[in-house]
DNA sequence: TTTTTTAATGAGACTCATTCTCAATATAAA
DNA sequence: TTTATATTGAGAATGAGTCTCATTAAAAAA
């Protein structure tokens, strides 16, 4: 058994749900690529390859691999929502070029540290939290 | 002429747009409150003051009113946009209580600073940015 | 002022991502 | 195997937001 299928198995039972060849593909899906896809993409995609799917499962089973941490979901505000694998994926924020479309990815120690500091400032701890900056490319 | 009423009435001329009583009473709405509200509250609460205006007119106005910097939209991942008057309110990001539902803002010039830096390191220009922190009570 | 031009509005149809329903199917426990 | 029940698929439903187009109302022109 491959490591992301045992991965996979492992979490399905820990949340009493069964293992099934949808919820496997969805997953190999997302974990095999290093985009940030939505959903629609990712049904058409295993449909393309005549993996019988349907769009609820895909949304489905995305719903399951975001609340156990394999999935992170991010908006960009067009309506859709996008999503990528955590697996060999260190944390990193999103910087979307406003001309471009084009999202880099950016990790600073120093911003963690200062929000987890504002967070308990007003007597909270952090859980999680969004940040995206929207850019345009510096002319010189 | 109140102030407010010229602020808009100078935007919609600048913008080559007529001045109408919905568009004053989709602005009077958003300035009088220091809450986020979402477009079908402000539209609700219009109605209830007996207001004619539609929801077509509601989401046009407060489009106009974003393009124009008087008011901010946050989305906040549950479908909605919520909106609130830019005006005698400085920039700030939000702190969003998962367990109350509670909306602190907050600013911090450092880490508004970092974020430039950042920006700049990747070679571009940062043009606006969505940072919301997910937070639960601290307990004791 | 009154008329004319044309932008803005309202009602409801439409879109699009996502969620729901429920009969049929497949997993895994017995 | 059989049984109990979780999962699935197809398509209906939802809900925020947008679009259409005939009617109305600003404001420019006369």
């Amino acid at each position: 058994m491959t490591g992301s299928k045992s991965l996979l198995k492992n979490i399905l039972l820990k949340e009493g749900l069964r293992y099934t060849s949808q919820r496997q593909a969805v997953w190999n899906e997302l974990e095999s690529s290093v985009d940030h896809r939505d959903a629609e993409e990712i049904y058409l995609h295993l449909r393309r390859k005549r993996i019988r799917i349907s769009r609820a499962t895909v949304y489905r089973t995305i719903d399951i691999l975001v609340k156990n941490n394999l999935v992170r979901k991010m908006e960009i505000g067009d309506g859709r929502a996008l999503y990528e694998a955590r697996i060999g994926n260190e944390h990193h924020d999103h910087m979307i070029c406003l001309d471009t479309g084009t999202i880099t990815e950016f990790y600073n120690e120093d911003l963690e540290q200062l929000q987890e500091k504002i967070v308990i400032e007003h007597g909270y701890e952090l859980v999680r939290h969004v940040h995206q900056l929207f850019v345009r490319p510096l002319k010189k």
